[in-house]
DNA sequence: ATGCCTTTGTGAACGCGTGCACAAAGATTG
DNA sequence: CAATCTTTGTGCACGCGTTCACAAAGGCAT
């Protein structure tokens, strides 16, 4: 139910997997990239290289939309445009709230990709009292004391959360217990919210994190691999102590302990 | 995500699957607030709520890292931020690239998360040679015509591109050639890197996206649910509904009627 | 020591997502 | 119209991730 509609088959736009939903914004995005430049089909190979994925999952992706290709030729790409962006409720207009008006804050109002596609700032909301009555992005950043009353006036469901990690679960509250039902969360936080409210996070340490992870452990294979050499690999076992500085990273400070293997530092009793 | 990484089978007995090293990030934040508030020892269950995640979960997630709890008694904190951060490789030191300094490049210089863990902001870099020698976050702005060098100098195997979606691929490539492995990608475009690369993307627009999805199919199921019981209107924050006709179908003018026969009606209103 | 109580660690079942491979559908050409 | 070629749509199998449920393990009191 894209919309409404009570009498269509519920086999349809109902069940949408989510990692396929995660994926409309992506094909959406190439899509548009092609009709600006008047192309007017687009076979599911050229349109899956271009989004970065497998061209099976894309036509699978989109047989969960409806048969909207022509076999033979491709896909509309205007048509295609259309429905996704129907499917995404991107032919509405949603009014967001951005909350915390510090650096990352205004960066996200500046941000030019936010009124690209229906969404539309609504307003700026800072609990600093010397914040309020400040333009920033053009728009006069308010007072948190009236975050109820914006939402409810603007009609917002959307919130975007851009406070320092100890007010995120208070503002998430009081956005909610206003009427926001989806909010993205840019605060180290973990967020508990009722039923119903969807939270997306979006969280700069984490993915750092993750990233050091999988580059521990390529400098981890680059160790064991040129130790294949000597002695024979070890076989199933972990990358053994193999500290061996990375090859051709050897700059910069001496990366203490090795990847992994050395001996914990503390185990308490 | 990650591109390459499609041989080793991690079938290997240290080979920690991706969903739970993504969560790892996760309970290492729960676990040092814990650990501020010098509180010994935690359950599973505990621990979990603090994450967010289901406590099973969390116990399976440990148990590749190995046997770090106490049958009866929970797991020991201290212990636990030491091997966690020994897994994420935070016991090391990664010096950062900030590529692209915007807004919102600029905001992440002065995100205080970067030097939290392990992550040194070794340099920003920009295009634009009237940025040159402007501190920003206390640093002085760097051309990107010395990328190449800033990048061996300081040993940086990870980087952060927040330029334009224009600019992004190519910064991505320079960054590779120079010996980046890891990329955060905040400019909303899909990168193609080689095999080894590791390619994490934050994107606001496609968060938004995914939340304006729900949005309306919860939109949807209100209205369907107001329309079995005829009379109440639909309240709370429901945007109202803009529908934009059809782009222009050129190509496949007549083609057969409609994505499900149908254009898209107005909501129930 | 013995028995009870708490909590971990994990076997097993299930569901989701992915990718292969191919038949069917439509365009196109002769 | 028939043959051929291109590309979609999808059945199927496989692997990963999640969750349940429980036996084993350790602490603690008696």
């Amino acid at each position: 139910m894209a919309t409404g509609r009570t009498h269509r088959p519920a086999t349809r736009s109902r069940g949408i997997p989510e990692a396929t939903v995660a994926r409309l914004p992506l094909y959406l995005r190439a899509l548009t990239a092609l009709s600006e430049r008047s192309v007017p089909t687009v076979s599911s190979e050229e349109l899956a290289a271009a989004a970065g994925v497998n061209s099976a999952k894309l036509r699978k992706d989109f047989s969960y939309l409806g048969s909207y290709g022509t076999r033979g030729v491709g896909y509309d790409v205007e048509y295609l445009v259309y429905q996704i962006s129907r499917e995404l409720g991107l032919t509405q207009d949603w009014p967001v709230v951005i909350v915390g008006i510090g650096n990352l804050g205004a960066a996200l109002a500046n941000y030019g990709g936010f009124s690209a596609r229906g969404f539309r700032v609504a307003a700026l909301i800072d609990a600093d009292p010397a914040m309020a009555g400040k333009p920033v992005a053009g728009m006069a950043v308010q007072h948190t004391d009236d975050l109820e009353k914006i939402i409810e006036e603007n009609g917002v469901s959307i919130g975007v959360i851009a406070t320092p990690a100890g007010a995120a679960q208070q503002v998430s509250e009081r956005l909610i217990a206003a009427g926001v039902t989806s909010i993205l969360n840019f605060a180290p936080t973990v967020l508990s919210v009722p039923d119903g409210v969807d939270v997306r996070k979006v969280d700069l340490s984490i993915e750092l994190q993750i990233l050091a992870f999988h580059e521990q452990r390529k400098a981890g294979e680059e160790a064991a691999a040129a130790a294949t050499e000597p002695g024979s690999a070890v076989g199933g076992a972990a990358p053994a102590a193999a500290v061996v500085p990375p090859a051709g990273r050897t700059t910069a400070e001496a990366r203490k302990g090795g990847p992994e293997g050395d001996v914990p530092a503390v185990m308490p009793a």
